[in-house]
DNA sequence: CGCACTCTTGACCGCACTCAACGTTGGTGG
DNA sequence: CCACCAACGTTGAGTGCGGTCAAGAGTGCG
């Protein structure tokens, strides 16, 4: 996931995009396939470089958007600089769902990263007309919500290490099944920092820590091998 | 809302509720008033003393509820005791619709508190038949996931001191229109430092310091008199 | 009055932060 | 090709904020 080339499939500006909804929607599957030309005609690609935000908190909500390809960061910001990054998107995520007038969160690239862009409106529409995209968007906000609470768990009573395993644990979760290997590490210690509530020091030397236990290795920066999964999983704590 | 006494409309098994469904489900402001006899039908009211739980986490969640009067906390648990209060739910407010088989917190009245059940799959029959009330719950869960956002960034990067300040701000932001006098804080000291992420001691620290400071006045525990509100929101920082 | 519980206050401690130095990597230009 | 530089990550030394432990004050209840 790090630094690859995209398929140029999206457009940079308003073009359709019927990639784009295939794979930013259809994963609902909800959306009948007869459909999705009309789908098509109402999203347009986007593709961020790293660093590239695709909005910031505050900005007027008239967009929403679903990931194609790459990650994105979502983050609060203080005005003194500090940040808490709210959380990490992989494809087939929505954003921009929030049901106020701005959005409350900022979005940027971690790697080279396509989106789909609807219109706010368009795509309230399409709620009215297909029920069961509404209930599929619900359940996935409830989702969200419960991770939101296991995360506030730890970010309010976890220590540095229980902080650093469960997130490697989570990550290993949430791997697409099948695949095999070492985790993929695409964001910088910055950014883990940033999503655990900690500073960039603190999260290297756990992962130091951990390698020297033996209960991952750490062939690469953006590498994770769980080596003693059941430990793991034990230091992450309950 | 400390300690008062309950009206005895809602039953303590499971009797029929109407009142329950009005004000419980009915601020909703999307049932029509002909179809309330039918929702009365369906509903059971509960009453909780202080302390008692309404479930926990881990349990099967084949119902939910509203909150109808009083106020309960939402918490996480670790194994060792360690825990997190993710909300305090006011009248008005669901609970129970997370989108698993078990829930993901466990409930708990902070005071005599009442609400009304629903059996789970009775209650996704009413979605279906209502889709403005699916409207309605998506949009609260949206608005509380953008506060359990917000909470996050309290978590991960506030001091204590700006916790302390964004805690009384929020529940003078949150409170009803038209009230006056001083906040109520029914909960705890415990239970704001496990809201907070802090302990019981550096909150009383904390109070005392904003009273030294005239930022606050304290006429009781669990009354809270802001006195200096732009101060205050300085120092529960952006 | 005595007991239990909550809250407050003080003294001390330790985990994670701060500050600083150094190693590694990748890009750029001579 | 290497020299240079900037960005990122690692490691070490010292510090401070909030936690821990302990004692005492305030309150409600039988």
């Amino acid at each position: 996931m790090v630094a690859r080339a995209l398929p140029a499939t999206c457009g940079n500006s308003g073009t359709l995009c019927e990639e784009c909804s295939v794979r930013g929607l259809a994963v609902c599957s909800v959306v009948s396939l007869n459909q999705l030309p009309r789908l098509a005609a109402m999203a347009a690609g986007r593709r961020l470089e790293i660093g590239q935000t695709l909005f910031q908190e505050g900005d007027t909500a008239d967009e929403v958007f679903t990931l194609t390809d790459g990650m994105l960061k979502l983050y609060k910001l203080m005005s003194d600089g500090r940040r808490q990054i709210v959380g990490f998107l992989v494809p087939g995520d929505f954003l921009g769902l929030a049901f106020g007038r701005t959005y409350v969160y900022s979005a940027e690239a971690v790697v080279p990263t396509a989106v789909c862009r609807f219109r706010r409106s368009q795509f309230l529409g399409l709620l009215e007309e297909w029920p069961h995209l509404e209930k599929e968007i619900l359940g996935r906000t409830s989702t969200e919500l419960a991770a939101a609470q296991e995360q506030m768990l730890l970010l309010g009573r976890k220590t540095a290490r229980e902080r650093v395993a469960s997130f490697i644990v989570a990550l290993a979760r949430r791997r697409k099944l099948g695949a095999d290997g070492p985790l993929e590490l695409p964001m910088s210690r910055a950014d883990i920092a940033d999503y655990l509530g900690l500073t960039i020091e603190t999260v290297s030397r756990t992962f130091t820590m951990f390698r020297k236990e033996r209960l991952i290795d750490l062939p690469d920066k953006h590498l994770v091998e769980i080596v003693r999964r059941d430990e793991l999983d034990q230091v992450a704590g309950v």
